[in-house]
DNA sequence: TGCAACCAATTAACATGTTAAATATACTCG
DNA sequence: CGAGTATATTTAACATGTTAATTGGTTGCA
């Protein structure tokens, strides 16, 4: 109450905008922040689900990719995981020691690994799958289909109109 | 080459959906790989900025907050910057020691702890916040400021649907 | 052929994310 | 007042994020 004294107080000013103080914009407007909260939204219902079933979310990312795409290498899994190179290879050591995953030599080029879902991996993901699904459609139905959709094409074309444009891209081939 | 020719050789049959395979949807499906990614492709030109004044993107994080809410407790603060506790507590004693927060007691209740910024932080808040915001006005020119607004709005929307409605809001004050 | 530039994967080092447990202080009600 | 409960912060332990450096293998080309 004692701000509102003091403000009356005040000579009065047109409502800001005539310097430049070294004021941030509110960090409600932090666009990573706003993404991450709401990736944290949806993150908490998947958690406990993966937890149950001894997974991390970086461990069922890869066992999609892999159930998806049998013998794949490194780098693509990486990409396609939306994992950086030092953490995959954390993740996968782990996986192959849990017997989830297999990795065998690449024919011509010795630099490169495959890897591959085992019989136990894949019965895994047929577990698991299912509950994934049942999330992902409550969550639908909460939020609502029509804005659903209408998200995922606003996020895509963010990343496309800040990574495509200046050649930051992931999926340059060849 | 050969794949086309062996797909020509298989038996034709209806675009599936017939039965219910142990098949998730593609991972391109995924809502937060695709807010992961696209958090990712604004993070990407934020974090060389930050690291050239040696900050880390949560480090900014706790310095924003603490530029906008002078003598915060370290709920509050892990509230505010999105931060679980412990990792609030490790930033904190980070900046502490590099002279950029200072900590004092909570008069009343001494299990809290209050931050403020000190002067060298707020002369670093103030020299890093104009390079953060000339990057935010270049990306949002560059997505458009139009489909920005509506990006946060449809974020801040499936945030509230999926916290607010199950009451795991995190600013339940009192 | 042989070396220089390049590439895939890993290792290293440090910061953070995530969950559970520990510590210390505050509150509450008999 | 005091045991029991709740709250604020920290610690512990392990997984991942992030950048830089390293290790082996490949390739182009003089």
């Amino acid at each position: 109450m004692s701000a509102a004294v003091r403000r009356s107080a005040r000579p009065r000013r047109a409502p800001s905008r005539s310097r430049t103080p070294v004021v941030l914009r509110d960090i409600e407007l932090s666009l990573p922040l706003q993404l991450l909260k709401a990736r944290e939204a949806a993150m908490v219902r998947f958690r406990p689900m993966l937890r149950r079933h001894g997974l991390t979310e970086q461990q069922w990312r890869v066992i999609r990719v892999l159930a998806a795409c049998p013998r794949i290498d490194a780098s693509d899994l990486a990409r396609r995981s939306f994992l950086l190179a030092p953490s995959l290879t954390r993740i996968l050591q782990e996986c192959e020691r849990r017997q989830m995953v297999s990795r065998t030599a690449h024919g011509s080029d010795q630099r490169r690994a495959l890897f591959a879902l085992t019989a136990a991996g894949k019965r895994l993901f047929a577990t698991v799958a299912p509950d994934s699904e049942r999330l992902y459609e409550s969550i639908s139905a909460q939020f609502g289909k029509r804005k659903l959709a209408t998200l995922y094409s606003l996020l895509a074309e963010f990343a496309t109109a800040l990574t495509g444009a200046v050649a930051v891209g992931a999926d340059v081939p060849e």
